[in-house]
RNA sequence: CGCGGGGUAGAGCAGCCAGGUAGCUCGUCGGGCUCAUAACCCGGAGGUCACAGGUUCAAGUCCUGUCCCCGCAACCA
């Protein structure tokens, strides 16, 4: 008997820095709707890996002395190792840089442009000299260039473009007729009232100032620009050709039923990604779902709040299954979620340690005290059993409907119901008392019975979300019977059995002392890599810090820290925080531009003495150059400048 | 008038589309139990459902207006 098929892809993460949590979540949650359709019966391919080009890798790469290949060869092998390291069971993990994906890419982009959906042309754009580098208007600083500030050109690139007109009616029509094919729901208004209504502006589709990506074949100076490369992995992974002579595995599973992505690519997932399949005359993906973020706490993640957080590290203070279950029980659905750790801890208390690992603990302990570890056959039953046995048998339903909508944390949740019910099952009818007489142990096999099958019947549904947990509880109420047929009838724990001995899963954590130990940690580590978000945004180098997060006097002193005078100050236009300061440090005049306007007015701050890290590289902030930072303290309530105390000259050094 | 999401108990959320007893998880308080990881079970307290109008026998839910918060566009020191 064939099995239906079902084809699910991640978005591939770019190479450009080592994934933080929230970047892992997508992998994980992933991990869990595949492993849920293989054990209900799915032929799974799950589809994986990294996207590996463009301009910003280049860079990174020359910026670290290291050829591009080398750069993303470590960074792709990291990723794949984190994703190893959280369980996630991919069937292939596919790399932009692979030979396969690279001229299947060049043949897909030759296709269309001899069938004419893509189109020689030029943009307008800015052109800056010294960097090479064309930007759009809005790229642009103040006028200039936003790399280096020189003066930029008017200019014109030759480019390729896609031509999106030609198929958006078609895919007006299929959003319409398909309302399950952006999902949730609410992300398909966004495109078409944002994207579509408005007019599809042909999608440009090559570069050519920088060379670090698939190269046109038929004209040289171009290498295909990240969409079209990016999103092809989806087809490229499973063998695609468009010349007609695709592989076996692209027969069997493509259309895809889902890609997983995060919010902010939904857009390139359900316009561009559709345009290109349908000029290549191949069907499209069943649904794509845009998944929301993981926050940390309130805040985004970033490193100046110091609060970027790694899988491995959490997996380190937790475990690996209790980061897993935090990751799945704890995103909703729709909207951003929080993490924190206070919040973790307190997930795995109660859910885990206090529902799950203590149920099995006290159960497995009961029959191996009043029964010698021997599994007895069900005898006395009483009507308070159908409840907790109706319960039992409707929740493999209940999961699998929350899970058809990918409503993983719902599933979940419909596990813990069964748990919390199990455990009040155990109060209801008082093993302990049973287990005085001989009346009472007839009765008591089968309160005992029916708990190991509500356990085993949890313990099956759990294996996709925490697999090591799930089998670790299989092994201590030793179930044989672990499939998902098993579990629709309630008769799987084998009378006669043995039970092996009880062991704690999730040992209760004490807030106060990990908390402080995750600071220590902290501490330790503070200045690590900032990772990016999933954009591809700006990038920065860091100074690494020695192994034990101590430095050493030299290194401080690399650091200038002079006082200054504030000139002027006024505050930035159409910028929330942000202040302009012409700063006097010595003789020497600097212009800084800080985050400090929602606590400072520009008046408050003239005349007044500030500490400036001199020797900071420039950047621009919203245009605008800053030479250097002021020292502040914030925390969540209060940002405050650094000043001295006694009058200063200008210019004067701090150490 | 840029686009979008949201404001419901101390925290996090569901309920709104198809008006009819305000619900879940955590926390908190009290009690019970002793098989178990001080776990488990029961009960209580805690809400002007952002605000103001309107429709209705009836509004968290529908309509109108206002305020506030959060993403993104477009800036983290």
């Amino acid at each position: 008997m064939s099995k239906p098929k079902f084809y699910l892809t991640t978005a591939i993460a770019y190479t450009s820095r080592i994934p933080h949590i929230g970047n892992t979540y997508e992998a994980v949650v992933s991990d869990a709707i595949a492993r849920f359709k293989r054990m209900t019966g799915y032929d799974v391919f799950f589809l994986t890996g990294t996207d590996e080009h463009g301009q910003k890798i280049q860079q990174q790469a020359i910026a670290d002395g290291l050829t591009p290949k080398q750069h993303v060869d470590k960074i792709a092998g990291e990723i794949r190792r984190i994703w190893d390291f959280m369980n996630v069971s991919y069937d292939k993990f596919i790399r932009t840089t692979d030979k396969e994906h690279m001229e299947t890419v060049q043949k897909i982009f030759k296709k269309l442009y001899e069938q004419g959906d893509i189109y020689k042309s030029s943009y307008e754009g800015w052109y800056c000299t010294p960097c090479e580098s064309f930007y759009t208007e809005t790229q642009l600083a103040e006028g200039k260039c936003p790399d280096c500030g020189s003066e930029v050109q008017k200019a014109s690139e030759e480019a390729y473009f896609l031509k999106l007109s030609n198929y958006a009616d078609q895919l007006v029509k299929h959003i319409e007729e398909n309302p399950n094919f952006i999902w949730p729901e609410a992300r398909k208004n966004e495109m078409i009232n944002n994207f579509i209504k408005p007019g599809l502006q042909d999608l440009c589709v090559s570069r050519t100032s920088f060379n670090w990506g698939v190269p046109v074949s038929f004209d040289d100076k171009h290498v295909v620009y990240v969409w079209l490369d990016a999103l092809s992995n989806y087809i490229t992974a499973l063998g695609y050709n468009p010349d007609g002579q695709s592989g076996e595995l692209y027969k069997k599973y493509w259309p895809a039923d889902v890609h997983i992505i995060g919010k902010d690519i939904v857009r390139f997932h359900t316009i561009y990604w559709p345009i290109i399949l349908m000029a290549l005359g191949e069907e499209l993906p069943k649904q794509v779902f845009g998944h929301p973020w993981l926050l940390q706490g309130k805040d985004k993640m970033s490193k100046s709040k110091g609060n970027v957080i790694y899988a491995e590290d959490l997996v380190n203070y937790f475990g690996l299954d209790a980061v897993r279950y935090y990751l799945l029980k704890e995103m909703p659905f729709a909207q951003d979620g929080n993490l924190t750790y206070e919040h973790m801890i307190g997930k795995i208390n109660s859910d885990l340690a206090n529902n799950l690992g203590n149920l099995v603990n006290r159960t497995v302990t009961m029959v191996d005290k009043y029964f010698g570890g021997i599994v007895a056959e069900p005898d006395v039953k009483e009507p308070i059993d159908e409840e907790l046995i109706n319960l039992a048998l409707e929740t493999p339903d209940r999961v699998e409907e929350k899970m058809n909508e990918y409503r993983v944390a719902d599933a979940l949740d419909e596990v813990i119901t069964l748990l919390k019910r199990s455990n009040k099952y155990i109060d209801e009818t008082q093993p302990w008392i049973l287990a005085k007489d001989d009346a009472g142990k007839a009765r008591l096999k089968t309160v005992l019975y029916n708990l190991l099958e509500s356990i085993r019947i949890a313990s099956v549904l759990l294996l996709p979300f925490i697999p090591d947990t799930a089998v670790e509880i299989q092994r201590q109420i030793n179930a044989t019977k672990t499939d998902w047929n098993s579990i629709k009838s309630f008769d799987g724990i084998i009378a006669g059995s043995k039970v092996n001995e009880a062991k704690p899963m999730f040992a209760r954590i004490d807030e106060v002392k990990k908390l402080a130990e995750i600071h220590a940690a902290l501490e330790l580590n503070t200045p690590k890599e900032e990772p990016k978000v999933e954009e591809k945004k700006e990038e920065k180098v860091e100074v690494k810090p020695e192994e034990d997060g101590l430095i050493t006097i030299d290194d401080f002193a690399k650091v200038q820290l002079k006082v200054a005078t504030v000139l002027e100050c006024e505050k930035v236009e159409k910028s929330d925080k942000l202040l302009k300061l012409q700063l006097l440090v010595g003789e020497e005049k600097r212009q800084v531009v800080s985050g400090i306007a929602k606590t400072y007015k520009p008046e408050d701050l003239i005349g007044k003495h500030v500490i400036l890290v001199a020797n900071l590289k420039p950047v621009k902030l919203r245009g605008i150059e800053s030479n250097g930072m002021i020292l502040a303290a914030s925390d969540d309530e209060t940002l405050t400048l650094l000043t001295p105390m006694a009058e200063i000259k200008s210019g004067t050094d701090v150490s």
